[in-house]
DNA sequence: AAAATATGCGGTAACGTTACCGCAAACTAA
DNA sequence: TTAGTTTGCGGTAACGTTACCGCATATTTT
């Protein structure tokens, strides 16, 4: 690599200032225009860039980013590890971060505002946690601070980018993973818990991704059904006698990180059964499943790297000036007994 | 996050100057054992680590890595487009890579010397490239610079941190994915190519691995076989006649990344068999079999991944000074149609 | 006792950048 | 013409760190 030039050599080779050269590169005027494109020229020609650490050091600023998620549980901990890891390594930068886990109660609107009229230098925000509150939005591009959405996307939210899984392909790769070729007529269940569940934008397509696969490859000896436990009004014994019912083998897909709910079912289940389970997400509850063998697979959504990247997107933006793609699909994760110690 | 503290603030508390902190904080002698107490106490109650930026910008120093690999093929290209990130992300620190890929030939002992010689601030190797040839490690150890293995590990070998795949656990992996309960008596072929394939320490770990995995579970409804078609003097049409001949449904564990080049062989088997493929890697030539279904499932061992944390780890080491793991393990990544789309 | 060396410390330039201040010269308004 | 304003530019402090230089004392060697 060639050395990098700088404003010092720069303004040498024009033969004016470090001081006129700085107000040609940051547009502060007072400079004629011969002069203006002499260094613009120098400068284009030598390729410059300025020295992020020079610049930071004489700026001397800290950069705080106001973090908003749902609740404070596993999942959204592990994603919050990531940040962690984020302000590790670009503490030296300035850069720290605040969180704010928002109830879905009442004081949710009024929560969700004070935060916003924090004067954070940036935003990283799960869009699940404005529940209905989409009028929030307008107000933070009002701001015109850079914000990125983890887990959960919204179309045109004029997001810096978008850090998760491409949930409808999860879905496929989930009916992959239950898909038996050499297996005669059997069964799937497509299993939800609470009714808010399948309000879900990112479940939806989970399950739209998941009846796709069977669709698209014209797979006939599979029987799709489908169970919300809330609205079906059923707990999870009486789940297991619908499923205890069937000759055929019963496969489970559970769309999102509530397969735990199942413990004691699954392991009873299994231990008579021909079943495959394929659920979401490494809590703890699910990894004990995992490595017991009540669950087969597991898609990961690497909550902890969407973490990292969030904090990393948002120093590329602010601090290097440099562009973020809109969309940072996660990759999708098959973990199971066997590589589940090694997974991050 | 507290403001830091600085050498001018120390200075200041211990009522001495910059220059006698330095000296202090850089053992450079020259201090009174009383003054040098004082300072260090101040620094450690105000928690001090040196700027790095600052210190960069001092220093103005850059580093070149000297990256060691076997050959200039696609999976070690991919290596290097990690190291490329990482030139890119620490480049501002002025670090810079080089490159050698070692031909295994005569030649090979002289091109290694050149290389070990050059003034290089640490070294990135995959130990395959040295070949038999363990005499140079000492060479390294000598000179004192940091250098990290990548892909395959050699025990104490004075590295500062591997980066990889447990290829013993991949073996175990592969084997998980090949293993059908609900399938009656099959047939495993593990399969390798030229006779230098099963001298490789890495294949002899996954083949161990694999087999582990049947013998510890206890699955007698599969036989497994072990071909090396060299050795066995076969080629590989050859090969799919010997597949042809069972009766029983036939899988297949290529534990390297060659099972490409029984392209033709797998399509043609594909079509009228009950065949699963698990091969390692995802070259181009083994994609396209992927997405055309004649591989089902490929272990990916992130190249890229590898080398990006290789440049990572140095710069951790030579720059921030900070400790490196000694062992890296890279996920053991299942790949397979359906999420091959978005994985890194 | 004089000369040479060692010890302890303060001071400062430089790295590249930014955001000022201020000085001339040119121009405009009275 | 004189006073005020604008334009174009040079100069510099500061960010935190490092590696020097050099000056006093203190200590050792002639």
């Amino acid at each position: 690599m060639v050395k990098r030039i700088t404003i010092k050599e720069i303004a040498r080779k024009a033969d004016v200032s470090i001081g006129t050269v700085d107000r040609v590169l940051h547009n502060r005027g007072r400079v004629a225009e011969a002069t203006r494109e002499k260094v613009l020229k120098i400068a284009k020609e030598g390729n410059y860039s300025s020295n992020v650490m020079a610049r930071h050091l004489k700026l001397n600023k800290t950069y705080r980013i106001s973090v908003i998620l749902p609740e404070e549980n596993n999942y959204w901990l592990m994603l919050k590890e990531g940040i962690e890891d984020g302000c590790a390594e670009f503490g030296q930068m300035g850069f720290t971060a605040g969180y704010c886990f928002v109830a879905n109660d009442g004081s949710q609107a009024m929560q969700l505002n004070r935060i916003l009229n924090t004067d954070a230098d940036g935003f990283i925000i799960a869009p699940s946690a404005f529940h209905q509150q989409t009028d929030l939005l307008s107000k933070l591009r009002e701001k015109g601070k850079p914000y990125v959405f983890v887990d959960s996307n919204i179309i045109d939210g004029g997001q810096l980018t978008f850090i998760g899984q491409d949930s409808y392909r999860s879905g496929v790769l989930g009916a992959c993973l239950l898909h038996d070729k050499y297996l005669s007529d059997y069964e799937i269940y497509i299993t939800t818990f609470s009714e808010s569940d399948i309000k879900e934008q990112i479940i939806k397509n989970r399950i739209e991704g998941f009846r796709s696969y069977f669709d698209e490859n014209q797979i006939s000896h599979v029987n799709i059904h489908e169970v919300n436990l809330e609205k079906d009004q059923m707990n999870a014994d009486d789940f297991l006698n619908v499923l205890l019912k069937h000759e055929n083998p019963v496969h489970l897909f559970i769309p999102n990180s509530k397969t735990y709910k199942l413990t004691e079912q699954l392991i009873q289940f299994k231990e008579t059964n021909q079943l495959r389970v394929v659920g979401y997400d490494l809590l703890q509850s699910n990894l004990r499943l995992l490595n017991g063998g009540a669950i087969d697979y597991l898609i990961h959504q690497k909550p902890k790297m969407q973490g990292y990247l969030g904090m990393q997107s948002l120093y590329k933006n602010i601090v290097l000036k440099t562009d973020v793609p809109l969309h940072q699909y996660m990759p999708l994760d098959i973990i199971n007994k066997e590589n589940v110690m090694y997974c991050q």
